[in-house]
DNA sequence: CCAAATAATGACTGATCGGTCATGAATTGC
DNA sequence: GCAATTCATGACCGATCAGTCATTATTTGG
């Protein structure tokens, strides 16, 4: 996606992902429907007749900030479990990564926009629903591997794999809403330590 | 507050708790901000001014709404663990019971009013944020309790019993965003199973 | 240096929002 | 049965919403 290329016109100011990150940031901050399109301009620094250029209308920024997020939260994940030494130790590392960023938030609690917006926009937002769907089904996926490994090097004996996945994936989204209500960080890497538990 | 007292004036022509539980629906399928005041008055069947006569306006509606489905929650709760055989067994039967209200409005997918809002309008709203922070730690309070039964009776090794009460309440929070995403109710329940893993 | 193309700008629009209020209907105490 | 009081009703209001568009600025190709 390298346009060298500039054809003939004026070139852009902006930066596209720092404008969706400015804009994700917005939508994370008030949830979709409460963001206005001056919150937008404020957010992003550009003007009303930028952002419909560029990005054609809200709910079009909305998904491609969405999906932004979706990219950079799984990269992070993925990270996270291909640098720690042994399979268990990834998850681990995961949950723990998580607390830590729901905590950190806590004072500002601004949370997780993919999580945010499962239950502003589930069910009745296709465009939306698709993007959700497919980060949870790689999540779930790249975590089933990851146990299966457990598994195979005799780290657990938890099985089915996937249902653990599954069961994983159901405490990072919990983490968020605690981070919502929590007083104390700790209260959410406890959470975190205890689920761990169940894969030993 | 049993109210058979009728002053002078017509009388209310519809039931409160009726009204609020129509609210509520309206609510939980939407979200507070994408709720018009058309739709609460679709769903009600009153008119606006009835609406704002008897409750003073959209928020403080929904904070009534809001309050009813605490306590009904948490009369749902306080049941199952009362119930059940074991400590233990009432965290299952909760984990299950979670697991199958999630599943089963997973076609219409509609969710927790508390959940969702917890997401939604936290933080920035002092009086909402009131009501669920009440309602965790009521829930968090419960939980130990039962925990630290089971941990007297030897049914279980976890500890401490608030750190395994709060990871429980992440579940259940967990449950709610996975409920939006899942195809098949079966991995709703295959979560929670995984779950009671950590607690035995 | 000029024509073509694109970007930035902010005033503008119709629709919808939450909320109000004047009016009429129903019920009470006296 | 007549005030007094409360409720039901829907027309109405200013504010704000997402979205548009004409104008101006800036760049490219020739």
């Amino acid at each position: 996606m390298t346009t060298v290329r500039t054809g003939p016109g004026r070139p852009r100011e902006f930066d596209e992902d720092a404008v969706l990150d400015a804009a994700g940031d917005a939508f994370l901050l008030r949830g979709y429907h409460a963001t206005s399109l001056t919150d937008l301009t404020t957010a992003t620094g550009l003007h009303r007749g930028s952002l419909y250029g560029a990005f054609g209308d809200k709910h079009r920024l909305f998904l491609a900030a969405l999906r932004r997020h979706a990219r950079l939260a799984a990269e992070t994940l993925d990270a996270d479990l291909s640098s720690a030494a042994t399979p268990l130790d990834g998850i681990h590392a995961v949950l723990l990564r998580q607390a830590a960023k729901a905590a950190e938030r806590m004072g500002e609690c601004r949370g997780c926009l993919l999580a945010n917006t499962t239950l502003e926009m589930l069910p009745g937002d296709e465009q939306v629903a698709g993007i959700i769907a497919g980060h949870h089904r790689w999540r779930e996926d790249r975590l089933t591997e990851v146990l299966e490994l457990a598994r195979a090097q005799g780290q657990t004996t938890a099985s089915p794999p996937r249902a653990f996945a599954r069961f994983v994936g159901t405490v990072i989204e919990g983490l968020w809403q605690l981070g919502r209500v929590a007083s104390d960080p700790r209260q959410l890497t406890e959470a975190a330590e205890a689920s761990m538990r169940a894969l030993r």
